[in-house]
DNA sequence: TTAATGACCTATC
DNA sequence: CGATAGGCCATTA
């Protein structure tokens, strides 16, 4: 079944490695900014786990959901770093370094 | 079909 | 500057 979520999770499988996303901004580049919630629901279901990137998409502060759990905050941190994502001394990505603004 | 929920963001007090 | 409320959209029950 085909449906919105398609258009979110096109976008978050276009973020080139090394680099982060966040909601709202995916959310724009899905086609509007106000799927900020939307997106957070269709990483939520994740019903294609190991396609869909979802440790590479942050909210505005750069932070990780609250409720991650595709298998915990701390492998997030991980797979970021091993992408090459620095991390700044609080716990949340440089946006202003790995920003993907859609290239 | 209506009502309720959600991994958000922005604006206002 | 810090905290609170609201809004918008789609999915699920």
């Amino acid at each position: 079944m085909k449906t919105s979520y398609d258009l979110i999770y096109d976008v978050v499988m276009r973020i080139p490695r090394g680099k982060v996303a966040t909601y709202g901004l995916v959310a724009n580049l899905a086609g509007n900014r106000r799927w900020a919630r939307v997106v957070g629901y269709a990483l939520h279901v994740n019903p294609k786990p190991g396609v869909i990137p979802c440790h590479r998409v942050v909210n505005r502060f750069g932070g990780l959901a609250r409720a991650f759990a595709f298998g915990g905050v701390n492998m997030q941190r991980t797979l970021l770093e091993e992408e090459g994502v620095a991390f700044r001394p609080d716990g949340t990505v440089d946006l202003e370094k790995h920003l993907w603004t859609g290239d």
